[in-house]
DNA sequence: TCAGACACTGACCGATCGGTCAGAGAAAGA
DNA sequence: TCTTTCTCTGACCGATCGGTCAGTGTCTGA
């Protein structure tokens, strides 16, 4: 019961997350994969139950970080949790910008199916947090700039080292959120 | 010579557009495009030459004034450029909103066709455009959120018309680009 | 009335997709 | 040595893709 050979598993694995960082989910298929391992297509889906699977595995890692963010961020209100929103955010799309990468442009389809059902709830949280106590309609407007931006723009970022590209983020993040309604009036112009 | 019944070109264009809108370009077949209009595959294919010379039309309009904004922002320099990059794109954005959302993560393989590969260079400059005078990493960082929010954002704000989405936009561009390298030339500072 | 242009259809094409399946080959335990 | 288990393969499946093509009905100008 040695289970020797553990190499395709892995090596299957990294080479659909490398394939699909480039053409994308939809964009690669099996064979594609299969290609890049050194194998048949067949024996992908020896070890994985199909393409879905493969995807899932991949993801597994951020969107439970990002179901801990949630939890997290549920706990809290107003600014605090806005700014709680804005760094968890930002350090999970560095720690994971490959991943996120490979969704570019598929949230919409991926997110319909039931598996990644729940992602979709929580992103609509996190853009309420980060939409902030002001909650106007120019706050939330920059919640989701901010979002999609850091989201697509993360895995273009591959030539800056994660402890510079981070303080960046965060740096955009600070600049572009509304961050207080001092009255109840609208009235922030001041800036920087 | 009348040329009777002009109703499928245009009907097969706009058709064309909500459902690359909705399941993308890969996502959708000429099969839907015509389920959708009310006629065969092949009549969509008499009309248009193929699947990207529907694209290519549909994105006629945007990339027009994608240029035009080029040459525009090409006769300026520092500060002007980037004030200039931030407008121009934030009312391309806005008025070609549905188009550009169709678009969804599909410019890294769509902006390799030979067709499309003038955009890719513009897009380029429009981001040095928006980096500013500062240069600094923090500032391009700051330029590609913004593009990627903007482009990627614009098009989940159905519910929000022209006339209001424009100057949220401006406003998160304000405070989102790097406007000024303060030490070495104090030169512009006034805000919104 | 008739020829021809136009708008369109259904059948079909080769390619590719995700996925299945029977079986081959190697390794390991008995 | 024999049997079992694991790993992997090539052939194959139905579905769907973008695209082609011969032909059909309709309208128009002569």
């Amino acid at each position: 019961m040695i289970r020797r050979t553990p190499r395709t598993h892995g090596e299957i694995l990294a080479a659909a997350a490398r394939r699909f960082a480039v053409t994308g989910y939809k964009g690669t298929s099996l064979q594609d994969i299969a290609r890049e391992v050194g194998c048949s297509k067949a024996a992908v889906l020896y070890h994985f139950a199909g393409k879905e699977a493969l995807l899932a595995e991949l993801m597994a890692g951020p969107i439970s970080v990002l179901c801990e963010l949630d939890e997290r961020i549920s706990a809290l209100t107003g600014a605090a949790a806005q700014q709680a929103a804005a760094e968890g955010f930002v350090d999970l799309a560095v720690r994971f910008r490959g991943e996120i990468a490979l969704l570019r442009g598929e949230f919409p389809e991926l997110l319909a199916q039931p598996a990644f059902a729940h992602i979709h709830l929580i992103s609509e949280r996190l853009i309420e947090a980060m939409t902030g106590p002001d909650g106007g309609q120019d706050a939330r407007v920059a919640a989701l700039v901010l979002l999609a931006g850091i989201a697509e723009g993360c895995g273009t970022f591959a030539d800056i080292p994660d402890e510079e590209l981070r303080p960046a983020l965060l740096a955009v993040a600070q600049r572009v959120l509304v961050t207080a309604a001092p009255p109840p009036t609208p009235d922030h112009q001041h800036q920087d």
